[in-house]
DNA sequence: CAGTGGTCTAGACCACCAA
DNA sequence: TGGTGGTCTAGACCACTGC
């Protein structure tokens, strides 16, 4: 019977040389993905029983269970014993603000405060286009903000979003929102960040973000880009931060 | 049968109540700790196989598979099919330079040109002592160093190291060693880094760092501090980095 | 070829949760 | 009580490595 077993190449001609053997279980990651993809389960919904897409792929509990076993590994999808496997979602997760990793050098960290300096619709320059896999001049959605711990302006952010998936982003509806910003895009466009990049440096305030972070000019600002990811490595968020480390840092944990 | 219920209380009285129900594979996942941590299997060597193992410890084979899993998830151990599971090294793994984060902002990296500025047995102050669990007055070592890259000098490093373990580290040595300086910690003393922290701010270049590191006084650089983990949590290096990010960044990956 | 880790299955039982 | 994820087993077979 030859090949067969690989499940991939199609009708690779004689030597099908590297059949790029695929485990069952990643193909059935990926089918679930695909249903994450589509929407077929919504951020917060519980997916099907481990029984049940075992029953529908028609493969074993065990084979499932290690395809689920690395979407939790990579936090798309979180476990509860006893209630079921559930979509991931940054809205009321176990830790909100997953992607925030700047914290307080001591105590716990009240709510911030935000303030919408800026939220318009531009065209992508060559930097911004890039980096969102878009064309210089495509619309986007541009963001910028404080935040402020506690009276300290401590983070000034610019947020540049693909136009066509955030039409009708507005300030107010930015203001409005408690809680995650990841959440509202979640909740309002349908957009679930799943995994970031940061590109981090250290950098002297100009005049402008000296003042809007009530530092002098020249002080030493933490410089935080991220590049933020869909399903698929879609690239859907560039975010440029500037942080005030003079009462907080950037923690991070290495293994 | 009352309380209890939350895993403590060494010798309870009478109804264990919860025995702190732990699944059989964590127990064997800690036995194989235990001897990764007495030096049962030095750094490099492969462990006995999962069938092995299964039979040393009455298991079977999936459970054993299941502990290893853990450990290779956290870097302590490296799977390799067909050839078996090798303790975790620094010295020549796939990615030299775990935890070294800052990589070029275009190209590839030459290799870093070390030069130590100072290696000497100090007394432990209160701040590095409660770091690295000491008392204050402590002996520990303390080392200063330079690294650079393709001429421009990028990074300036002091290290502290408990005094105990570290007892005849020499700038020399320091000098000569080619590669990661954790190999060297685990070659010649025996220790392996096994986790960090790391908190990350910005900070203004002090007249002697901007010296050392060829920039202005006043200028934005990273600062670093990286706190080092052996097994079992126990603190062994303290390291203070100063990063210039002028032609490189920091690289962090969020999921 | 034998030995290692990697995949897949089928079934039993346990711990947790909700109704 | 029934359903969910979590653990554990035993056995078969596959893919990779080295002799």
């Amino acid at each position: 019977m030859a090949s067969s077993h690989t499940a991939d190449s199609p009708a690779a001609a004689d030597p099908p040389a590297t059949p790029a053997f695929s485990p069952l279980y990643q193909q059935i990651k990926g089918l679930i993905l695909q249903s994450l993809e589509t929407g077929e389960w919504k951020p917060g919904e519980a997916i099907p029983s481990e029984m049940e897409l075992a029953a529908r792929f028609r493969v074993s509990q065990g084979t499932v269970r290690k395809a689920i076993d690395e979407l939790a590994a990579e936090n798309l999808v979180v476990r509860r014993q006893g209630k079921g496997t559930f979509v991931a979602t940054h809205t009321e997760q176990q830790v909100r603000y997953r992607f925030l990793k700047l914290v307080p050098d001591s105590g716990e960290e009240g709510p911030a405060q935000r303030r919408i300096l800026d939220c318009r619709r531009v065209r992508a320059n060559a930097d911004i286009a890039r980096a969102l896999a878009l064309r210089t001049g495509d619309a986007v959605m541009q963001v910028r903000r404080v935040l402020t711990f506690g009276a300290v302006p401590t983070i000034l952010e610019d947020i540049w979003l693909p136009g066509n998936a955030f039409k009708g982003l507005t300030a107010e509806q930015l203001a409005a929102h408690q809680g995650p910003t990841y959440a509202l895009f979640e909740l309002e466009f349908g957009v679930r960040m799943v995994r970031a990049e940061e590109k981090i440096r250290a950098v002297a305030a100009e005049t402008q973000q000296a003042g809007l972070l009530a530092v002098a000019e020249g002080a030493p600002l933490l410089s935080v880009e991220r590049l933020s990811f869909t399903y698929n490595d879609v690239p859907m968020e560039l975010r440029r931060g500037l942080y005030r480390t003079d009462s907080h840092h950037y923690r991070n944990e290495l293994s």
